[in-house]
DNA sequence: TTGTAGGCGTTATCAC
DNA sequence: GTGATAACGCCTACAA
């Protein structure tokens, strides 16, 4: 790693008039900047990082902090949101964290070094972010809102998907659908749960939500709620569920009918026949974009398309 | 984010005495010391990780260049990874890319920072690694070697896996054992297939190694060459395997046994009923944790672990 | 057209 | 026990 002094005294020149060839910046003879141009190429002449970081230069690298619990649904979104920050020309980073405290630790982190933005997804709602945070850096978070300064949450209308999965299901002739998302305190799950409740109250239907942890008991308690079908938080949740309603002898759709939401590439080859309500990545991937170049964001939230295949049927078979 | 200089100004000190009150050096007094830190920790100091870098102090990131088409697989050893450098104090980054050259700048990147160690997945055996990489980064390689000055290649003995799975099968009355592999010119899979072939031809089997684009006829082949069994080359595959089987209406383990390679903790709870070899990802993570704190690597080589599951029966039932 | 000086944040070293 | 200074690699601004 030459650096630029170096190659300043190897061109016989100044390093003031190294850096005026190396930025295309005027003042400087065309025979001087030549020389020193193939001079940089020739010993792979690259400025360093971390001196830029100090000079306050903002950073183009793009940062993303999530739990290492990811699972192929983040794996897919994140190479997703990749491919967009690497067609903007920027580098994108990724660090996988196991709580709160080493999230902040990476953020400050990164900050230091004037990242202007950072994706992050929280372990919980609502995760203050203090000011040396945000000072420097636009935090953009995902499925959970942060709390600080300058936050941004991207996230689609999850309520309306609790909506939606309601009403697909009820137009297949669903009355008793049951609801299987997670505990943990997370925006997507509140609302999709609002949103399903919502749906199902208007319909004159008893909303009935069960937790992960409980789904042991699964095939029992479709049976005690004569259920017909089951709203999954996500599709490995849904993948879950058909193999413990399977153990127990319960065919799907035939028996019970399975939707989940998600339908991350990595996850359809692995079990392709899945119904599903597809996450909208792309549109996630052009906001962060839009943040990354300074856009005002995208009013309109796309909502979750329905992607029909083998584990909901129509109720009493067909 | 406070500079400590401004540190300095703050308490009525020079910035040499911060200095030696931050890093626990003599020649202070206690008093100025604890007024120093006090005043540090109230503003929430750190040191500027950009400084550091200049300053030719090795960073305390180790950094993971993967090609971004990783699956999960890659997933749970990268998880296992981060968990060994973790344990050592220090940050772990990944960065997905999408290319050879792509992986080069972020190498020059990392070496520009000086990242003492950075773990890197080829695309492909035998990439070059130039000298402004190497120089001050020790790359340590995983599936495939490349070629560099001080590279570590660290991988298990893949000629005896592909050995260990024939081994296996036969024990299990197999004679006509498939191999479903890739056709990516990489270490791994070069040697898998060298085992395998050796193992088949010492027991006068004839060895048949299929590669993953021609598995869309897959029944077909089963059927004509009569074979009992498959070893793919890892769970991934196994699993398109079994579903293409399912399709033609053959049964696993009844009609075919299929044992895979792997055994990463989100595919086992994906498809809990496959035979698989288990890569030692723990071992992975010692070797690298080893390379990290200096220490020589451990010359012995572990094997994949049998994992016995459903997918592979004596032949002829049973 | 070119060279020089100063500053960014940090550490190491020498002087007092 | 403390302060001043140089050095790292880079860029900006000013001087020649």
């Amino acid at each position: 790693m030459i650096s630029s002094l170096e190659l300043a005294r190897l061109c016989g020149v100044s390093q003031g008039t190294v850096d005026r060839a190396l930025h295309n910046r005027s003042g400087i003879s065309a025979r001087t900047r030549e020389k020193v141009l193939r001079a940089a190429e020739e010993h792979g002449y690259r400025p360093h990082p971390g001196a830029l970081e100090i000079l306050g230069k903002t950073s183009s690298t793009v940062a993303c902090v999530i739990p290492s619990i990811n699972g192929v649904f983040f794996m897919d979104l994140l190479e997703t949101i990749r491919a967009g920050i690497r067609g903007l020309g920027r580098r994108f980073v990724i660090v996988p964290v196991a709580d709160g405290a080493e999230m902040l630790e990476a953020l400050r982190d990164f900050s230091a070094r004037r990242c202007p933005v950072a994706v992050v997804v929280p372990p919980e709602d609502d995760m203050p972010l203090p000011a040396d945070v945000t000072r420097h850096t636009r935090v953009v978070s995902l499925l959970s809102p942060c709390r600080g300064e300058s936050t941004r949450f991207v996230s689609p209308d999850e309520e309306r998907t609790g909506r939606d999965a309601v009403r697909y299901l009820a137009s297949m002739g669903h009355r008793c659908i049951l609801h299987l998302t997670y505990s943990r305190r997370a925006h997507a799950i509140a609302a999709r749960e609002r949103g399903y409740t919502q749906a199902m109250e208007e319909r004159g239907l008893r909303p009935v939500t069960r937790v992960e942890k409980k789904v042991s008991c699964l095939a029992e308690l479709v049976a005690r709620e004569k259920a017909t079908a089951l709203f999954c938080h996500n599709d490995w949740l849904a993948l879950t569920a058909v193999r413990k309603l399977a153990a127990a002898g319960l065919r799907v759709p035939e028996d019970v009918s399975v939707l989940g939401v998600d339908n991350s590439p990595t996850f359809v080859s692995l079990y392709p026949d899945l119904t599903t309500l597809e996450y909208p990545g792309e549109w996630i991937r052009d906001q962060v974009v839009r943040v990354v170049t300074g856009k005002e964001p995208l009013k309109r939230k796309p909502g979750f398309r329905l992607v029909q295949r083998a584990t909901v049927a129509k109720r009493g078979g067909g």
